[in-house]
RNA sequence: GGAAGGGUGGCUGAGUGGUUAAAGGCACUCGACUCGAAAUCGAGAGUAGGGUCAAACCUACCGUGGGUUCGAAUCCCACCCCUUCCGCCA
């Protein structure tokens, strides 16, 4: 969430930045000021309370103890109860309107963010690699699966629902594959050229509403997110959750950043709403696999741990000879809590399409002022971190690309270099 | 799920409802002593909110939330977490 010390010292230039996104939060600052100012005063009305109480409770020991009587001054103090009580729900409800306010507030895009409306004004900021050049209609990956039996949608429908599906056999094995291949190349000791030095996280799946407070999906995103009422407990809507919020509630040595972490999970996501939903195999689904990068970094390094960041996940398309191109998202297509992102979208010559299999962002300080995430710096001071994510790479996309990309004439799939030990064989088919 | 025990600062560990402004110890920072260090001595040091140019200062925080009381780390209630044992289980 915003810093509500800034938006009391510069609520227009607030105002002016969040202009950029889509909505109106011109009210909602208003709204939060409002409250901030009823919340501090009585505050301070509690607080004097308070203090006049304790010194006169404090009297009352100190004559007790002397043997003196002290019925009247006890009388006296008796009357704050209700004027407290009544002031401290006062308080209570302010502090906890003036945060839910706050939740509701998206980041201020960051100052080098493209100005635009929608998706249309994100900028390409560059490309690597072309499409592939066929001598025949290349097929969809739908295809391809089904002639090679990789994955099977109907019977996973049956068990589950739409939108899922179950990998077999070879299948499945690609999968895997790939998942090791993911974890290798970012967990292996780093080098300037090849990026690595992430350390490997196995989080848990399921986790509480404060976990998703601090990654901001929850409050204003739960209508997209798998619920276990009984316990409490979300399945993960992506591992930047777990992962982001190890730290929550710490304060760190500044020793210790850059934090650089990696983890595989599976995502869960309700899709409500959402468009091409089990029509298009594998591109939007209620499940899939995905391979996470999470930093937690000093502020003044985030914008260049952000650049490293979308060049490690660049790095695996590159491993895997995919055609992709940078997209940077503008103002009014940014996403809640980020103030800087890159999508990465990796060629699909079957849907003669981009798939986005990457989104690479700078939350700045927005979820570690959520999640009371700090470090203390060389003054001895609390400073909120700078956390930032991005996949490297979402699994199920990948897959498409890589069948899609990679198919040959006769049908057979051609098995990239680097994911040949992995995979245990060249070829599919 | 059942039973018992326990949750106090960075760590450890006291704490009969009223100088708890949380003892003592360890670790830490600064200073003194020293050529330097160790030892010793002295001082300081938590988090958050309010307040201030900055301070001073005020308030809250002893797992969490309620309650009793003029006053709660301390008494009462509910919940959470940890440990051990039993049950169940990959």
């Amino acid at each position: 969430m915003l810093d509500i010390a800034l938006i009391r010292k510069t609520p227009d230039e607030i105002k002016a930045r969040l202009a950029g996104r889509a909505g109106d939060w011109t009210a909602q600052i208003d709204a939060v000021l409002r409250c901030d100012s009823q919340r501090r005063q009585a505050e301070t009305k509690l607080q004097q309370l308070q203090a006049d109480r304790n010194r006169i409770s404090k009297e009352i020991g100190a004559k007790k103890k002397a043997g003196e009587d002290t019925s009247e001054i006890e009388a006296q103090v008796r009357g704050f109860g209700e004027d407290m009580k009544r002031l401290n729900e006062e308080t209570t409800a302010l502090d906890t309107e003036q945060r839910d306010l706050l939740l509701g507030i998206p980041n201020v895009p960051h100052e080098q963010c493209p100005v635009g409306t929608d998706a249309a004004a994100n900028p390409e900021l560059r490309a690597w690699g072309a499409k592939p050049a066929f001598t025949f209609q290349p097929k969809s990956h739908l295809d391809l699966g089904a002639k090679h039996s990789l994955f099977d949608f109907d019977r996973a429908t049956k068990i589950a629902g739409p939108a899922f599906t179950c990998y077999t056999g070879p299948g499945a094995r690609l999968e895997r594959a790939l998942v090791n291949f993911l974890l290798d190349t970012h967990t292996r000791p780093h080098t300037q050229t090849q990026g690595g030095g992430y350390t490997e996280i196995a989080p848990p799946l399921l986790v509480n509403a404060e976990a998703l407070i601090g990654t901001t999906q929850l409050p204003k995103f739960a209508d997209q997110l798998y619920h276990c009422p009984e316990d409490g407990l979300y399945l993960v809507p992506t591992a930047e959750v777990p992962v982001t919020n190890l730290h929550r509630d710490e304060i760190l040595k500044m020793e210790q950043l850059p934090l650089r972490y990696t983890a595989y999970t599976p995502c869960f996501r309700r899709e409500a709403g959402a468009a091409g939903l089990g029509t298009r195999g594998l591109i939007r689904m209620h499940q899939f696999d995905k391979v996470e990068l999470v930093k937690i970094c000093h502020p003044s390094q985030s914008m260049a741990e952000l650049e490293s960041l979308t060049a490690d996940a660049e790095k695996i398309l590159q491993a895997l000879g995919l055609h992709y191109r940078i997209i940077e998202l503008c103002t009014g297509d940014l996403g809640f809590g980020s103030t800087k992102t890159y999508d990465i979208e990796v060629w699909a010559p079957g849907q003669g399409a981009y798939l986005e299999v990457s989104s690479c962002s700078n939350f700045a300080d927005y979820q570690a002022r959520r999640m009371a995430l700090r470090f203390k710096d060389e003054h001895g001071k609390n400073q909120f971190c700078h956390t930032l994510n991005g996949s490297g790479t979402a699994l199920a996309r990948l897959y498409v690309a890589l069948l899609e990309n990679h198919q040959q004439p006769d049908g057979s799939i051609t098995i990239p270099e680097p994911l040949r030990p992995y995979f245990g064989a060249e070829k599919i088919g």
